[in-house]
RNA sequence: GGUCCCGUAGUUCAAUGGAUAGAAUAGAAGUUUCCUAAACUUUAGAUACAGGUUCGAUUCCUGUCGGGACUACCA
C-alpha cells in the first residue's frame, strides 16, 4: 500500500463514531461528477443508490432513469460515462462498475472494506453518534391501575423502551415516562368489589402478585354487576334502567364522589390498593427492564388543563355554550366539535393532556415529546396536538404520537370481559419454561449452575418474547399466535442470541487479542457480503431513531446472524487457509459479536456467551 | 352515516416508484469423524379485484369488495 494511500484511509477511519457511511461518502461524489460531465445541479437526495443485486457484479448501485429523462443520452451511453469518471477520480475507493439497463454498479476496493474492517472490528461503540443537545421525552406503558399488564402493554414498553434507546444511541437525550392512570370509575369498580368480597384479604395474606390480586376484584365486579342487572332485568326493568340502578354501580359512583371529596376512607383503600398494582409492577418492569425518569399520575394532573380554559375562550380558540360546557370548534380541520370542559366545569381527558403536556414542558423544555399509545387513539392525539398549536404553544411542533398497532389473537381481539387477555407475567413465566426445556433438552450448558442458569432461562425468554414483538413495523397490526409464537427458530430472538454464542465460543479460542493488520489483499465473496453489512449498522440506527421504528434493527440484525452463519458454515476461521485469513476472520467475526450485542441490546435483548 | 388505517406464499412478517416481489415457519429433499445442527444447503409456493398516472406501480390516484379503529359531557 501507497504512503499515501495509508494517509487517505486514516483520514477516513479516524474519528470513528463520526465516520460516514460508504453510501453518504458516494452521493457527493456523483452529485460532484453530474455536474462536471453535464453541468447540472441534482441534490444529494435525488440519488438513488441501492445495494446491488446478488445476481449482479458490484456492491452498491445508482439509479440511472432519473437523469436519462432531463439528459436525453441513452442509460448505456450515461452510466459508463460516470462510471468511467466516477472512477478515474476515485481510484482509492471503486476499483470497477457495469452498467445493466439503467443500474449503474459500483465495485467499492477491496482496501476500503478490509480497513474499515480493521478500523472498527473491536469497537464496541460503533454506531454509537456524539451528543446532539436535543431532549426528547418518551412517554411509555401507562398503564391503568386495576388490572395487571398484558401483552399489548408488553408491545408499548418494549416499543417505547426501544425507540429511546435508539435515539439516545443517535445523540439524543432521553427521559423516559410513564403517566398511570390511577383514579376515575374504573379504579373505584375494583375498591368497591374489594370491600364487598374481600373480607380484608391481601396480596401479603393471599400470597399473590399485588396487580393480579387488585385485577381479580375488578373481575368480580364485573361478574356481580352483570348478575344484578340480569336479576333487574328478570323484574321488569330494561336493559338501560338495569345498569343505571344495579346497587354495585350506584356504590361506585358515590365512590368516585367520595374520592373526589377527599374523604378519608376512600382515599385510605385508595392508596392503599394502588400500592399493592405498583408492587406489582415494579416486580414486571424490572424483571423486563422498563425503566422511567419521571413517573405522572393523574391523581395528580387530573385538573391541570383547567388552566388552559380561560386562555382557550380569551384567544377564541375555544368558545362556550349556553349549558355552560367549553369547545373548540375543529370543523374547518376535517373533524368535530370537541368538548373540553363539560357543564358542570369538570375537566376531561383532553383537558387533563393538555395540563400534562405543559407540564412536561415547563420541567424538561424537550424539543420532543413522543407519546407511545396504540392507534386507537389516533384521534385524540391529533386533537391535542391541533388544539395545542391553536393556542400557539411553542413545544406543539414537538409532540409526536408513536401510534402502534393492537395486538390481536387468531380468534380477534383480547377483551378483558371476555377473559381472552394473554397475561404479560403468565406470558413470560410460559417461555421461561420453553427455554429451560429447550436448554435441558439440548444439554450445552450442563457445567452452568444454577443461578446461570436462571439468568440463561431468562436471557433466552424475555429475548424471544421482544424480539417477536419488536420485529414488525409498529404502525401495523399484529397477530399473536400462542401456539406458534414461542418458537426459537427462524427469523427469533434465540436465533440471532445462538450466533452470538457461537462466535464467542470460537473467540474464546483464540489466545489473546486479535490482530489489527491482516495484511490480506482480496475478500472472498462471502466475507465481503458480511463485511457490507457490518458497515451499514450506523445507517440502520439512524433509520431505527428517525423512523421510530425498532423493526429495522431486528431485522438487520437478523439478516447479519444469517451472514455470519452462512460465512461460518463455509468458511473455517480458526483453521483458515493462512494466518492473514485467520485473523481477518477472527476480526469479521468478533465485529459480528458486537454488532449484534449492540443491536440487541437496542431491542433491551441480552446476548449470552453460551448457550 | 362521517373520518382514518389495513388487504402480499397455507401461516406470520419484508420490500425510500426501480433489476427476476424478499425472509421465517409449515411442506418436500439433503448436510454432523472438522470452530455449538437453537445451524446450514436445495426445492415448491403470494401482491384482494378493476381502471388510471409513469420508461417502470406491492408502493401514487379513482372505484369495488373484504377486515379494523375512531366518531362519549369514559379514561
Amino acid at each position: 500500500m501507497l504512503i499515501q494511500e495509508l494517509g487517505f484511509w486514516f483520514r477516513k477511519f479516524a474519528a470513528n463514531n463520526d465516520r460516514m457511511s460508504i453510501v453518504s461518502e458516494i452521493r457527493p461524489l456523483i452529485v460532484k461528477e453530474l455536474k462536471n460531465l453535464y453541468g447540472l445541479n441534482f441534490q444529494e437526495s435525488d440519488l438513488t443508490i441501492n445495494s446491488t443485486n446478488p445476481e449482479f457484479e458490484g456492491d452498491y448501485t445508482l439509479v440511472l432513469f432519473s437523469f436519462v429523462k432531463q439528459l436525453k443520452k441513452n442509460p448505456e451511453l450515461l452510466g459508463n460515462e460516470i462510471g468511467n469518471a466516477l472512477l478515474k477520480n476515485n481510484p482509492e475507493i471503486f476499483t470497477g462498475y457495469n452498467v445493466i439497463k439503467g443500474f449503474l454498479n459500483l465495485t467499492v476496493a477491496n482496501n476500503y472494506w478490509i480497513n474499515f474492517l480493521q478500523a472498527n472490528f473491536n469497537n464496541k461503540e460503533f454506531g454509537k453518534k456524539i451528543s446532539n443537545n436535543q431532549k426528547v421525552m418518551v412517554e411509555y406503558s401507562s398503564p391503568n391501575t386495576n388490572k395487571p399488564l398484558h401483552l399489548g402493554h408488553l408491545r408499548n414498553i418494549f416499543l417505547g423502551w426501544s425507540v429511546a434507546q435508539a435515539l439516545k444511541e443517535s445523540g439524543y437525550e432521553i427521559i423516559k415516562s410513564c403517566i398511570v392512570n390511577d383514579r376515575g370509575v374504573h379504579i373505584c369498580k375494583s375498591m368497591i368489589a374489594w370491600q364487598l368480597f374481600a373480607n380484608g384479604a391481601t396480596p401479603q395474606t393471599t400470597g399473590m402478585k399485588g396487580d393480579h390480586f387488585v385485577g381479580e376484584y375488578y373481575v368480580k365486579f364485573n361478574d356481580e354487576f352483570k348478575r344484578q342487572v340480569e336479576e333487574l332485568i328478570t323484574q321488569g326493568k330494561t336493559k338501560n334502567e338495569a345498569e343505571k340502578e344495579a346497587p354495585i354501580m350506584k356504590g361506585t359512583q358515590q365512590m368516585l364522589l367520595d374520592w373526589e371529596a377527599g374523604k378519608p376512607d376512600v382515599m385510605d383503600l385508595w392508596r392503599k390498593m394502588n400500592r399493592w398494582v405498583y408492587d406489582g409492577f415494579d416486580v414486571t418492569y424490572k424483571r423486563i427492564g422498563a425503566d422511567f425518569q419521571k413517573m405522572y399520575y393523574e391523581s395528580n394532573t387530573y385538573l391541570l388543563g383547567k388552566q388552559f380554559v380561560e386562555d382557550g375562550l380569551q384567544q377564541r380558540v375555544f368558545f362556550k355554550k349556553e349549558d355552560g360546557s367549553v369547545w373548540i370548534d375543529l370543523t374547518k380541520e376535517g373533524l368535530d366539535e370537541k368538548l373540553v370542559i363539560r357543564k358542570d366545569g369538570t375537566s376531561v381527558y383532553i383537558t387533563q393532556d393538555l395540563g400534562l403536556a405543559q407540564q412536561k414542558y415547563e420541567e424538561f423544555k424537550y424539543n420532543q415529546s413522543i407519546y407511545v399509545i396504540a392507534d386507537e387513539q389516533n384521534y385524540h392525539m391529533k386533537v391535542l396536538k391541533l388544539i395545542l398549536k391553536k393556542l400557539g404553544k411553542p413545544y406543539a411542533d414537538g409532540i409526536y404520537h408513536l401510534s402502534y398497532g393492537m395486538v390481536e389473537l387468531p380468534s380477534g381481539r383480547m377483551k378483558s370481559r371476555e377473559g381472552t387477555v394473554v397475561d404479560a407475567d403468565d406470558m413470560i413465566d410460559e417461555m421461561v419454561n420453553v427455554a429451560k426445556n429447550k436448554t435441558e433438552e439440548l444439554g450445552k450448558v450442563k457445567d452452568f449452575t444454577g443461578d446461570e442458569l436462571i439468568e440463561l432461562y431468562d436471557t433466552i425468554a424475555l429475548g424471544a418474547l421482544k424480539f417477536f414483538l419488536l420485529r414488525v413495523d409498529p404502525k401495523k397490526r399484529m397477530i399473536f399466535n400462542p401456539e406458534e409464537s414461542i418458537d426459537f427458530h427462524g427469523f427469533t430472538g434465540p436465533f440471532v442470541q445462538y450466533t452470538h454464542a457461537r462466535i464467542k465460543s470460537i473467540l474464546r479460542k483464540q489466545s489473546g487479542v486479535v490482530s489489527r493488520e491482516s495484511l490480506v489483499g482480496s475478500l472472498l465473496k462471502l466475507e465481503k457480503n458480511l463485511t457490507i453489512l457490518l458497515e451499514q449498522y450506523p445507517t440502520i440506527i439512524e433509520q431505527a431513531a428517525v423512523e421510530y421504528n425498532p423493526s429495522v434493527i431486528a431485522i438487520y440484525v437478523f439478516d447479519l446472524a444469517k451472514s455470519f452463519n452462512t460465512f461460518y458454515t463455509e468458511h473455517s476461521v480458526m483453521n483458515a487457509e493462512s494466518e492473514e485469513k485467520k485473523q481477518l476472520r477472527l476480526q469479521l467475526s468478533e465485529m459480528t459479536a458486537n454488532v449484534i450485542a449492540s443491536g440487541m441490546s437496542l431491542l433491551g435483548i441480552k446476548v449470552p456467551e453460551r448457550m
